[in-house]
DNA sequence: CTGTTAGCGCATTCAG
DNA sequence: CTGAATGCGCTAACAG
């Protein structure tokens, strides 16, 4: 179905159809017949060629590395409030943490095209810079510094300080704060938030011992396997610091594991048997995100909290400001956070 | 940038750059000096355009109701794992649980275009249907059944019930089973998985008693205020199964808080209080969906494993059995399920 | 108000 | 092997 073919059937100019879609002049007369055959045939234009002419898709991309994440949801959530808003549509690429992945998508939205892109939390590379500094559409990053684009950052620093105090509180006498964090190459949550968490422990007279450090993916699983091998190496475990929410559920996980296979006689239905583990369980967990789904089910453990929701709006604003109005002046927002205990 | 201007710079014409990219006739001269000026100048052909001829993206658009979710992630997993075996990018788009924006994502899809659509569990309403008929992109459905297009779904009536039966040995004499059910215009969740639990409980010899059902979104908050509703309103509810892990986890916070509500003198840290709590809480909750994050730090409810993944896998291999091989036979694919207790 | 015309950037005939 | 010409479906100028 082309709008030449409706215009034949209409018995109009194929100009007429297209002011017709658009709101431009059409008589009356014309305006019922065209919605006629229009109706009848369910025509429906192409967006593709549409965006040929006119270059505006009225579309932004999103890349996003995972998709399984409350933290991210909640900045796609903003970004998605904003731009259906101002009657823009969003379309997400999930990246699954693979930097080859995310090139591929960016060049992908670059080409497709979308009007601007929103790149959010990840590590950025030499091929990331690149594709910045000559992306042909605008593009906005999220939860990362850069001075190649447009970026919303949080204070990744200032909430790792704020927990290594926090931790010092915790830890028992005698006892040690480990910390399992995330590769360097993420500068937000790798460096920023674990460099902060040291010189918090530090301002309030501790600090990470040798030996009580672990990295993790993003994920629960590989904070499973971090947690455990802390526990069954370093003994006086007293607080286990996650870089992530998500990497802290994984060290509750191991932790109940841990007490389990410690204490093999205790059996019964998980119930009970996680009564005995958390009665005799002394090690506590902290992180960072404060998701909710955790603070649901186990009562909640210190984090933070950072405004993923309101980046995620002010970095769709950001964006629009610069396809609509061409706003030239580059733009770094850094966010504050709040400690949750 | 176009292929025009391209053509220029190597001295060629711009049907010579065309075949260079796509691997046709050029000479090795030729081919050499346009890498040259590629390289130099960074073109990247437009998508969009190359589409408008070829009618072809190497793309396929995925709709979901919303981005936050273990079994959706789960599904697109699956997705993406075949589709990038094979030359194909995917694009997400989520809909928040809107009916209308489901519409309006699948229109964008249809005529941006991709290839092919996936559309993802959610409610099938009479524009879906319309929408399924007349799309002229194929699409497939995944996690709901229906006939207006090829779909996998799961056998949710059968997991309904072998969780009904769970429930029935769960509970307490003198105690209720309730259930916390979603709407019943989503006819997979919402029906089959309600009916099944009532189904089940019966030939186990139990019943939903009266007052003992609640509805609730898809979410742990509206979860939440559905369990903490029956728990004020009904006594001696014994085990609250609810129709999806994330509600469940909405339920175990509002047993938690329940409790808490109840025992306002202890106090402490929320472990202690958790300790409490759990030793003189004796409220089964039970799901579906088997959740990893949930059963990390809870060590695991009753629940159904579903092959989430699966399904997503075998969407996509169907998908791209119509878009490349034009597969016509219409196809409805039923996928077990496996208790978790 | 309307139809005709000329491209948007590319891939594909079809002669050379 | 190569380039000139055509058109994918649509919108923007332009002349009626």
């Amino acid at each position: 179905m082309t709008i030449k073919e409706i215009a034949q059937m209409a018995g109009v100019s194929s100009a007429a159809v297209s002011r017709y879609l658009n709101g431009g002049y059409v008589s009356d007369e014309k305006k019922e017949q065209i919605k006629k055959v229009i109706d009848a045939t369910g025509y429906q234009p192409s967006a593709q060629a549409r965006m040929l002419r006119t270059k505006r898709a009225c579309l932004v991309g999103v890349v996003v590395p995972k998709i399984n994440s409350e933290s991210i949801s909640r900045v796609t959530a903003g970004i998605e409030q904003v731009l259906s808003s101002r009657g823009y549509q969003m379309l997400l690429a999930s990246t699954d943490n693979d930097p080859h992945k995310e090139i591929s998508y960016l060049k992908l939205f670059e080409s497709y095209p979308v009007d601007g892109i929103i790149l959010t939390g990840t590590v950025i590379t030499g091929e990331h810079r690149k594709f910045l500094k000559e992306s042909k559409v605008p593009v906005v990053v999220v939860g990362q510094y850069t001075k190649y684009a447009n970026c919303i950052y949080h204070d990744d620093y200032g909430a790792g300080k704020a927990m290594g105090k926090v931790a010092a509180a915790l830890v028992k006498e005698d006892g040690h704060v480990a910390y399992i964090g995330v590769t360097r190459d993420d500068k937000a949550v790798g460096v920023a938030r674990e460099d902060g968490f040291r010189a918090g422990l530090k301002s309030a007279g501790a600090e990470l011992a040798e030996g009580y450090v672990r990295k993790s993916e993003f994920t629960m699983d590989s904070g499973y396997r971090a947690a455990l091998d802390l526990l069954e190496k370093e003994r006086d475990v007293s607080v286990i610091s996650c870089a992530t929410d998500t990497i802290a559920a994984g060290a509750i996980e191991a932790i109940l594991a841990y007490r389990k296979a410690q204490i093999p006689s205790v059996s019964g239905n998980s119930g009970t048997r996680m009564q005995y583990i958390l009665e005799n369980s002394d090690i506590r967990v902290t992180g960072f995100g404060d998701n909710q789904f955790l603070k649901a089910v186990t009562g909640g453990i210190p984090t933070v909290h950072f405004g993923y929701k309101t980046s995620g709006i002010r970095g769709a604003e950001l964006l629009l400001d610069v396809i609509e109005r061409g706003e030239q002046i580059p733009i770094e927002m850094k966010l504050g956070f709040q400690l949750v205990e």
